[in-house]
DNA sequence: AACTTATCACGAAAATAATTTGCAAGGATC
DNA sequence: GATCCTTGCAAATTATTTTCGTGATAAGTT
């Protein structure tokens, strides 16, 4: 569990002195990371045991302890404050889309729900054939993610994002099949009627999309992926990379479930072997 | 600059002491973090003044400065010395995807090339036609988000991943045409080609693609990308995640070359809010 | 070759600074 | 008015840094 975390269920319980030592925190960061417990117990205005019971409060051994698990939490935890890069210097702008990328990894991976992938994987491994659905864009882009991470496991897939094209492949998949459907509004309606009409013939239906969501709840498993607060500052591409990332999880997960996954993987390294030792025949995944 | 680049530059030039510290950094981070300078000295058999020393010698004001430097680059920047995760455990898998995919951005943004992705950005931005060419799986799909991307700013772009529609769109480009193209390995032989039939009528030619690769040496402007000694541990997914990043920064870049950049970037937001005021019908980009 | 001399790495101990603990005073709450 | 919680003070402890001196190595000198 990281700081941040923690001081956001605590903060309410907090004596006055401690909040004004987390507001510190919150505003100015990068303060509190080089400070000296002094410095830091004059700007909060506190005495410096006040600063020690606070780092104890939010679950840290030490203060010195403390100041490691905000550097390292907080590299990639705690720039989403700016909704906009500093300027439109270049060097900013990368800095920018870079830290919200990370930051949405680093908010996937605190909110991701591993029961739910590792069920998820585990149908999929077993699939006889797999679909996977996603329209407009972003989502169309999981989709064939999926089916290029897939079919290397020697599964059966396809990716589609056509709508029309979805609905006549759910209609007439079997119950031994697998759909796995993205939706990152969680509000794809043609999303939902296929999964509605495919679970008529028990179909496993699987979706990556928001909590609750239409989508969601016309799905038999649900991966959720949610990026709470950041969801409207993100642009797209931040939400698109977690969405990425949480397909290789599932993938990979899918790899374990499979018998011979440890031979299909050996096999994968030896192409990335023979790849480097750069013979110019066409590569396989560029 | 991060302590391990610095440490890596002068670890030829330190003393042996120095060297057996530098080792239980590289071996034991989780140790360095959190030991006193007493604990850290004892485990490399040197006394404290000469950890101090170190500390100096790579940069850092003091001892603490020193650990919060450590903890703030090695959350992202140290974790890729382990090729596989600890496990096979989903929560183990996860933590390996997720740290790798945060490296790989954190590589990425050290290696980047501003002046280059500016440069393209320019020309994009200026292009009567673009073309974005890749193909393979991973290169493709970059292909389609550059197409994705650029659109929405109003410019005239087309993706493609069929080498012999490259070379025919190549062919017909003009002198005010942009082609844009995507090679992991920086060995796709058909792009080389697209690119040297383009360039003879003047089209300008921007590569993605590791520096000094075929590709690269083929294209009139190279955004190298190259993730250094990652490259054969990481699986494809985090290279594809920081190309993603890469595209994501030069669209950005693009959007500010043109001059309703502000109006464009305006009506996308209100897209954005629309879309959360909840309305069902079909979202744009889901 | 032997003897300075300079330079550097390093540790011991002292000095300093930072952190924690124990305790008591001041408030708030019941 | 008793109790509990918060807080700061001062002392104790601990950690870190500085100073200084030793020994090793290398370069120059006799």
């Amino acid at each position: 569990m990281d700081i941040f975390s923690t001081l956001q269920e605590e903060k309410a319980r907090l004596s006055p002195s401690e909040n004004r030592i987390a507001d510190i925190l919150l505003n100015d960061f990068e303060f509190a990371v080089n400070a000296s417990i002094i410095e830091l117990a004059e700007k909060a205005d506190v005495s410096p045991p006040t600063v020690t019971r606070f780092c104890r409060r939010v679950g840290c051994e030490s203060f010195s302890d403390f100041k490691v698990q905000l550097a390292r939490t907080a590299y990639v935890g705690m720039r989403y404050l700016r909704p906009e890069p500093k300027s439109r210097d270049p060097a900013d702008v990368a800095q920018d889309i870079i830290t919200k990328a990370q930051n949405a990894l680093f908010l996937l991976h605190r909110s991701l729900d591993l029961a739910a992938i590792e069920h998820a994987a585990e149908k999929i491994a077993k699939a006889e054939m797999i679909y996977a659905f996603g329209s407009g864009g972003n989502s169309s882009m999981i989709a064939s993610e999926l089916q290029n991470r897939l079919f290397r496991f020697g599964l059966h897939v396809t990716a589609s994002s056509d709508h029309g094209m979805q609905l006549m492949l759910a209609a007439a998949a079997k119950s031994t099949h697998v759909i796995v459907g993205s939706s990152f509004s969680g509000r794809n309606t043609e999303l939902v009627r296929s999964f509605t009409l495919a679970r008529e013939t028990g179909v496993t239906t699987i979706a990556l999309t928001q909590a609750d969501s239409l989508v969601a709840k016309a799905a038999d498993i649900v991966i959720p992926i949610d990026l709470a607060e950041g969801n409207n500052i993100f642009r797209p591409t931040s939400t698109r990379i977690a969405y990425l990332a949480a397909v290789d999880i599932l993938a990979s997960l899918v790899a374990y479930n499979i018998p011979q996954a440890a031979v299909t993987l050996r096999r994968i390294k030896q192409q990335l072997v023979a790849h480097r030792d750069g013979d110019d025949r066409q590569l396989l995944g560029d």
